[in-house]
DNA sequence: CATGAATGAGATTTCATTCAT
DNA sequence: CATGAATGAAATCTCATTCAT
């Protein structure tokens, strides 16, 4: 009888298990997302679910537990839109350039990654550490952007000695900072860093930022 | 006549209410840094600092006007420390490399600052917002980017069109993400990011991508 | 099959929320009545009502919000009781007797009621301001008081000019003063006013004071 | 040097112990009636006495001794005002008439006195018990009473078969009820118990009650 | 006489979790 | 599979009172 309906209200029982996991699975993430783990309440999460509290219990075992299946179907989606393995056929700079853009658009997109990554940061990274799932996704990150490296360097155009974690961490956290702070940072600096404008000027400039040093002749490291 | 030992354990009563402040400032900072907000004891705090746990509704008020205090007298010390106002009379590339390695340094000699960024971002900022001392304490960092930068624009050895904002957040986010998220990137990476060695390699890395990016052509930014 | 045994012992959990629910009210009626809102506890409402404390939050959210529903629950007996309707038909005499005989039964029926309307005033009726349930029940009242009144004065039993509000006032409060002041007043005037006869003959007194106001010619106004 | 400053803001130490003491009780007078019991506190007391807390309990001991002592003072005053010595000599009609309205002048003069009565019944009358001071204050009172009866019924003018602790309860309770139970009385009512033309008008009513009972014959008594 | 600092016990309230059906 | 009722432990906060000077 009972009409799936779109939309955060609660819900009647739906007496499909599949459903039910999954719409605690969401109103979960939205929950962390928006209090942390120590901040959220599962009775929030029941309620926003539209599920009985001890149906969270008997599908996810603890608060934590749920919060690492959380933390898990965030970080798959992360890795699984970088796709990063098609960009290893082209040139390097359009290759880095589009991790560049493809990771920018993606944090972009997924605040709640963002927020999440931010939230285990805080709590040391723990649970990440428990997930089995999570960390194999991160295996052929390195080895593309090595790979685009190589190609660029050995044509000259990217500079020499560039190590790839650094990289990484670079065009990571150009974005990563600009957005995970956004709401201090807006007020301190008296910029609403949420305006589309700023974000696309944004965009633009990191790519110009990562480009520009690989791009650029080495003397930068020189003594100014 | 106590003796003033350092260290973590319990003492007893000073009976001097600046120390006692202090004391209860200090331990409630360990704590917010550790546990983020929600997560915070005031229970731990009480006993980290030695003194009656109604002593710091005595002097504070409220769980939340403590971590406030905390987050005040941190970003104090961050802005104090990078007095950017120094840097507007060096030649400009010798100015940005200062500001970048002092934003670097005060980010790692200051691993509290970077988790309190990260949970105040996790509550919006909305605790920063109600401070009336913290805003004032970034007036004149912009300005000190922009002078710096219209120097070297001038001279024609910086690319014309740089935003100061856009630029901050960089040099900002290039230390951040590093430090703010090792505990997950180390993990997810295989590297330990807290390496004496990756540190002082990633400094580097750093100045030369700001400075890189500032120094070079603006090719960078046409189609690969 | 738990057996309900009455009295005030703390009792199992009878998996009926409408039986905790009024069990909790119970317990806190009678604790309210004891202690007044500040004194009561909310562990000893616990106790007594034989529910774990938070099952107290559950249902009624505060201790405040507890106190408001026995309030309410109180209030609304008494003006059940009243039952002023029924007495609009009687003779004038006899209506306004029953009303002092009804108002002073249920006054000294019920001692529960004049110590909350005592706390309640303690806290200047803030709590009673709140209620939307209270205040309807008082729609009738001075209406009958006014109908008895004007049928009385018609016949010329009844002397002129009697104001309802002050009737209605006279009436409780002759009943009302001997019930809320009991323990000083059996002190300081070395009588014991809980007595039965004491009581009895106070019922009695009451209904004479009124009706020999009503009845007697108006000249007692006159200076003496 | 301290310049004693009338009004209800704390003020410096005095060094002058009996000011100390006439301010302490002042201020406890104050939450005493405000809260009641349980619910003042001895900080506000401090605050608003503008004397260290701990001269409160130099002086009075504990919030309990000091509770009594603003107890006895107010009653103490009750009984002063009330002289109902003097009314011994007067005609019947007007000592009466004089001491319902002195009665009623007096609460409404005092409108402490009601609320300390009410909080101290709330407590079962248990400190009033403990007083030495305050029950020889009401010694002569039913004395007064008693002999105005006589003398009004020896003439044939005061009905017989009155009871001077009746008459006394009637006398109090009609001012008292109308002034203790104002704040829920005025929103049940909705009447504005504590305008000043109502208040005249329930002098006038309460004298006209007291005395059409006395005056009138004992028929009232009779079945309606 | 007087004070500012500090305390301990206990108050209200919160929250993850389990019970009984 | 699912639920509403209930719980225990612990959280934040309050308050009368005492300490040390």
């Amino acid at each position: 009888m009972a009409v799936e309906v779109a939309g955060t209200a609660a819900r009647k029982a739906t007496r499909n298990p599949e459903a039910s996991r999954a719409r605690i699975l969401d109103a979960a993430r939205q929950e962390f997302v928006s209090y942390g783990l120590s901040g959220a309440r599962v009775d929030r999460i029941a309620n926003l679910s539209g599920v009985n509290k001890n149906l969270i219990y008997h599908y996810f075992g603890s608060k934590d537990a749920l919060y690492l299946a959380v933390l898990e179907g965030i970080y798959a989606g992360l890795r699984e839109r970088q796709r990063d393995e098609d960009l290893r056929e082209l040139p390097p700079v359009e290759g880095i350039r589009r991790l560049v853009e493809s990771t920018f658009d993606h944090f972009v997109a997924t605040p709640e990654l963002i927020r999440l990554m931010s939230v285990e940061n805080i709590h040391f990274g723990e649970y990440l550490k428990r997930s089995r799932s999570i960390k194999p996704l991160y295996s052929g990150l390195l080895d593309t952007i090595e790979i685009l490296l190589k190609r660029g360097q050995s044509t000259g155009i990217f500079r020499p000695d560039v190590d790839a974690v650094d990289l990484y961490l670079s065009i990571s956290g150009l974005a990563y900072f600009f957005l995970s702070n956004q709401h201090t940072l807006s007020w301190l600096l008296d910029r609403d860093l949420a305006a589309r404008r700023r974000v696309n000027k944004r965009r633009q400039h990191v790519v110009e930022v990562v480009l520009g040093y690989l791009l650029g002749s080495s003397l930068a490291g020189a003594k100014g």
